[in-house]
DNA sequence: GATTTCACGTA
DNA sequence: CGTACGTGAAATCC
């Protein structure tokens, strides 16, 4: 059952085969597609072209449960993020991408008649059909639909042949209608605690720019003032900092954080720089023009979503949901008469490694809450020794403290080792490699020998991440399923870490559902390995509260 | 004015 | 010379 929206409009049509099943304005058609939905328990496959077109009727209350993203789905089977519909129709349909028609650009060339055929008698999608103007009236949507029809059926024959291919069709589909929703509800905010937070780095609001330059002057002259001699210095200059930190007698050659922080003691400035540094991140990125741009007057932080990017599949966030500095996060609560059921994957790589690899050792590390214990144990090494060997073999470090370690790891794990060795080589040659759930991750071809080993360094780290991405993934959208009677809802999504809103009284239930939601997603997901997966789950007023 | 580089927040 | 992303300011390129 296809799905096409004509939101300028605000009319949609539903299309099964050659049959118009609904079509008219968005309430209506929505509660068309909630009855199809509720009639039976094997509920329809939705199929659109892409999740964003159906959020007219998402807001209008809809809620459906299984869809076919013909853009999601292109995206597994081409990788990349490049997912307009003549690309993908292209794709689908096995014709060469590169020879498809020229995109209309606006001009007097783009003379094409009045009622253009969608499809040309090369088997290209027309040019004229990918505009906005040729989707006006409900054949023209109909048509579009019937498109995405064809699209999908031509997709799901080439992702059949992939193992996992269909299943994690439908969850990357799940994600992007996931995705409409978290951009629809928003995290909640104390606004209050959020203003406090930013006042306390930037200064309070500016009503003027004269403002923001005196709280500006003011944050740079907690630096200056303790480089006598320097006061002149640009601190957002890199250059101009090493020079100032040089003259007051630290010598370093890089002026950033993680490589000042040892100099904190050293002298006074760099103590003062490494917190400025801070409260500046926060007056720029998270400061109040963030707030006012991202925050609406409901109180909900929104940014835009996308359910992959264009590398291994991971989800993406704008609004700096996905780096809202820690402290910040005292500032996401629960609204009033709601809690937040916060959960976090543990060690999600070498468990997510332990299935795609096949390794049996590491699927026994598995059944212990701290791998990485089970296997410093089993390497004969120190806790710290063993996990961050295991990190280096997903990641690809060769120096360090872990190069004894990963020589201990060949004779334990030599599946999952010989697994990410043909992950690497892959990118190494300029092959591109396949995640666990089908996903192809192209890579461009290198010629220079360092170019060629930070993308084996990538595929090597893609294939555990992507395939990271996609267990997330099955258990969000498990969870979102059994949250929905409870009126919960999925408010972010970090990863490996899910956030939950949900009414006080279910909060309980909530977390329930989310650990069942797990167990259940990784079963299907890794077709009943014996790898277990772990989440913390706590039930939370503020964000801030989760970590221990 | 648009693009690139750096730096840094998160996982 | 360990992966990925998004964001903003400054530098750089037209």
């Amino acid at each position: 059952m296809a799905v096409a929206v004509d939101s300028a409009q605000q009319h949609a049509v539903l299309v099964r085969d050659t049959v118009v099943v609904a079509a008219g304005g968005i309430t209506q058609v929505a509660e068309a597609m909630q009855r199809l939905e509720q009639a039976v328990d094997d509920p329809p496959r939705w199929v659109w072209w892409k999740a964003t077109d159906i959020r007219p009727l998402r807001e209008a209350g809809v809620w459906l449960r299984r869809s076919w993203d013909v853009r999601e789905a292109h995206r597994l089977i081409a990788g990349g993020l490049h997912a307009e519909p003549d690309l993908i129709w292209a794709i689908a349909h096995g014709l060469d991408p590169t020879t498809r028609p020229a995109r209309r650009t606006g001009d007097l060339f783009d003379l094409d008649d009045d009622d253009p055929a969608p499809v040309r008698s090369d088997g290209y999608l027309a040019p004229a059909a990918l505009d906005p103007e040729w989707l006006r009236g409900e054949d023209r949507l109909c048509t579009w639909a019937r498109l995405a029809l064809e699209a999908a059926a031509l997709q799901q024959g080439l992702l059949q042949a992939r193992p996992h291919g269909l299943p994690t069709a439908a969850a990357e589909s799940g994600a992007a209608l996931l995705c409409v929703e978290l951009e629809q509800h928003g995290l909640p905010i104390d606004r209050r605690r959020m203003e406090q937070l930013i006042e306390a780095a930037a200064g309070p609001r500016p009503l003027t720019d004269a403002d923001a330059a005196t709280s500006r002057a003011a944050r740079d002259a907690s630096v200056l003032q303790r480089a006598p001699g320097f006061e002149r210095t640009d601190l957002r200059n890199p250059a101009e900092v090493k020079r100032m930190l040089h003259g007051v007698g630290v010598r370093v050659d890089d002026t950033r954080a993680h490589h000042l922080e040892p100099y904190r003691r050293t002298h006074p400035v760099v103590d003062a720089l490494l917190d400025w540094r801070k409260a500046e991140r926060i007056a720029t990125t998270y400061g109040w023009s963030w707030l006012e741009r991202h925050v609406g007057a409901d109180d909900r932080l929104r940014g835009s979503w996308t359910a992959c990017d264009g590398g291994a599949g991971r989800m993406t966030a704008g609004a700096g949901l996905h780096s809202l500095p820690t402290p910040m996060r005292d500032a996401v609560a629960a609204a009033p008469g709601h809690l937040l059921v916060r959960a976090d994957l543990g060690q999600v790589e070498p468990r997510v490694l332990a299935v795609v690899s096949g390794d049996q050792g590491l699927a026994r590390a598995t059944i212990a809450d701290d791998l990485y214990a089970e296997v410093a144990q089993q390497l004969s090494v120190d806790r710290q020794t063993a996990k961050i060997a295991v990190l280096a073999a997903m990641y690809g470090q060769t120096t360090g403290p872990a190069a004894g370690a990963l020589e201990r790891m060949e004779r334990s794990y030599p599946a999952a080792m010989q697994f990410l060795r043909d992950a690497a080589a892959s990118g190494e040659r300029g092959s591109a490699v396949t995640t666990y759930g089908g996903r192809l991750i192209p890579v461009s071809p290198a010629t220079e020998p360092a170019a060629q080993r930070a993308q084996g360094r990538f595929t090597r780290n893609a294939v555990v991440q992507g395939a990271a991405a996609e267990l997330f993934k099955a258990w969000a959208l498990t969870a979102r399923d059994a949250l929905h009677p409870l009126d919960g809802l999925i408010v972010l999504c970090l990863h490996d870490e899910l956030l939950v809103h949900v009414p006080r009284a279910h909060a309980d239930a909530a977390a329930h559902a989310v650990h069942e939601a797990l167990q259940a997603a990784a079963h299907h997901w890794s077709e009943g390995a014996p790898v277990r997966f772990v989440a913390d789950i706590r039930i939370i007023e503020r964000w801030s509260q989760a970590k221990d």
